[in-house]
DNA sequence: TCTCTATTGCG
DNA sequence: GCAATAGAG
């Protein structure tokens, strides 16, 4: 006779505490065994050594440390494709429920179909939840129902239907004593999927009211702190997002409020044109005749451009798995715009070292840059990596910690002069968008 | 979430 | 000779 049982489904919410799904599962009438697959569809194109791979493997550690030692229970970990682990647990267990937070990605759609009519032939029902936005895709929209393609009437209209909105937290943490008393469901070691233990290390991040207060005026510093690191945890659900909104709101100042808001703005365009992760928004940009010079783009990843900004992020990238923002831009359009190279090839650069690669922000962002996008900066914006410097790094401080050799005869000199770089980008775009 | 150039005004 | 600014890309 198999054990009656429910399934909580961990994706991109790694968190005991506010979890929506989490919380209805432990309503459920059944033990709720908490699972978490390691998805081969995904980690099969990954680096052995990725560090979104080791920080997702520690975070699961402690949260099973916490559940063996306060609630008897661990979580059950797989290292498989989603549909023959289900298949597996079908077979193991009579289970009743298996629920889960809502995802919007492309795969993640395809995915959770998949797993819902697999669990639909054998009798199983399958429930999700909204856990990582506060209104999805669907739930802003314009009067005549569409979807809004600019930024700012979008957030407009996401304010005030959040006025007539509560927000409230999710109390999962005090319901665990109802998950499944097995301190030893499997478990895996890195080792055990072939990957090893990554250099870089996720920070951990600040969230208080001065942080909150000052964003506006220290958040296109890239020297200081001024930013909250939150991404990775956001990205990976290590924090929850009702608790980020309701620090957010306690200050005056809406800069910090409206980055939040950016991020649910590119869910739901990638939500409703799935197409744009390698399709131009505006199908014109996909005329545009890149140079594509591979020297050229190895270059800018190795941080060996000779302009020393743009050489400093992608040195951060690449040792830290983190850049900042004001600098994502700068190094974006530099690739696009300067070198002409495909905001692809960036996006997908971007997506391999990026702690906290969201797909729906890159390809936003990038798309941004390059000006193909929704709400894009217009295409003759080309930023001037020298007055950025100027306006943002003065005093060089951090260009000077992360290219170190700055002053020195080893320090290349800049691979392409601006102004023909210019130049040529516009004259470029102008041939590619001319009616 | 920009940059460049030409022009104006000051004097 | 410089700073401020409009207009265009």
């Amino acid at each position: 006779m198999k054990e009656k049982v429910s399934i909580f489904w961990f994706r991109r919410d790694l968190r005991w505490e506010d979890n929506v799904g989490l919380y209805n599962a432990l309503q459920s009438d059944y033990p709720v065994i908490p699972l978490f697959i390691f998805d081969k569809h995904i980690l099969n194109k990954l680096p052995k050594n990725d560090a979104r791979v080791s920080f997702i493997f520690d975070e699961l550690q402690k949260m099973r440390n916490t559940a063996q030692e306060k609630f008897a229970s661990s979580i059950a970990m797989y290292h498989g494709y989603p549909e023959e682990v289900f298949s597996q647990l079908i077979s193991e267990f009579s289970i009743a429920e298996v629920h889960t937070n809502r995802d919007y990605e492309p795969y993640a759609k395809k995915r959770d179909a998949k797993i819902e009519a697999l669990l639909a032939q054998n009798g199983v029902e399958f429930h999700t939840y909204k856990d990582q936005v506060f209104f999805e895709p669907n739930e802003v929209q314009k009067q005549d129902g569409g979807m809004y393609l600019v930024y700012t009437p979008y957030m407009k209209q996401w304010k005030k239907i959040f006025e007539d909105s509560k927000l409230t937290l999710a109390s999962s943490e005090n319901h665990l004593n109802k998950l499944y008393k097995n301190s030893r469901l499997p478990n895996l070691s890195l080792a055990d999927m072939d990957f090893e233990k990554s250099e870089i290390q996720v920070p951990n991040y600040q969230l208080n009211k001065n942080f909150i207060e000052d964003y506006e005026s220290t958040r296109d510093i890239p020297s200081i702190e001024g930013t909250s690191r939150l991404s990775p945890h956001l990205r990976f659900g290590t924090v929850g997002y009702r608790k980020i909104l309701q620090q957010a709101m306690k200050s005056k100042n809406e800069i910090f409020w409206n980055e939040l808001i950016w991020r649910e703005f590119y869910k739901a365009i990638l939500y409703h044109f799935p197409e744009t992760v390698n399709r131009s928004f505006k199908p014109k940009y996909d005329q545009i005749e890149w140079r594509n010079n591979e020297d050229e783009f190895e270059k800018w990843k190795q941080g060996k451009t000779g302009y020393p900004i743009v050489d400093a992020g992608m040195r951060q990238l690449n040792e830290t798995g983190w850049m900042h923002n004001r600098i994502r831009m700068i190094v974006g359009s530099f690739l696009c715009k300067h070198l002409l190279i495909d905001w692809r090839w960036g996006e997908a650069y971007f997506a391999e070292k990026l702690l906290d690669y969201e797909m729906s922000s890159n390809i936003g962002g990038w798309q941004w840059i390059a000006g193909s996008g929704v709400d894009a900066a217009p295409y003759f914006r080309v930023f001037n990596p020298y007055s950025q410097t100027d306006k943002f790094d003065k005093q060089k401080k951090y260009i000077n910690k992360w290219v170190a050799e700055i002053n020195t005869s080893t320090y290349p000199e800049p691979m392409v002069e601006h102004k023909m770089a210019r130049q040529r980008c516009l004259a470029t775009y102008k041939l590619a968008l001319k009616s």
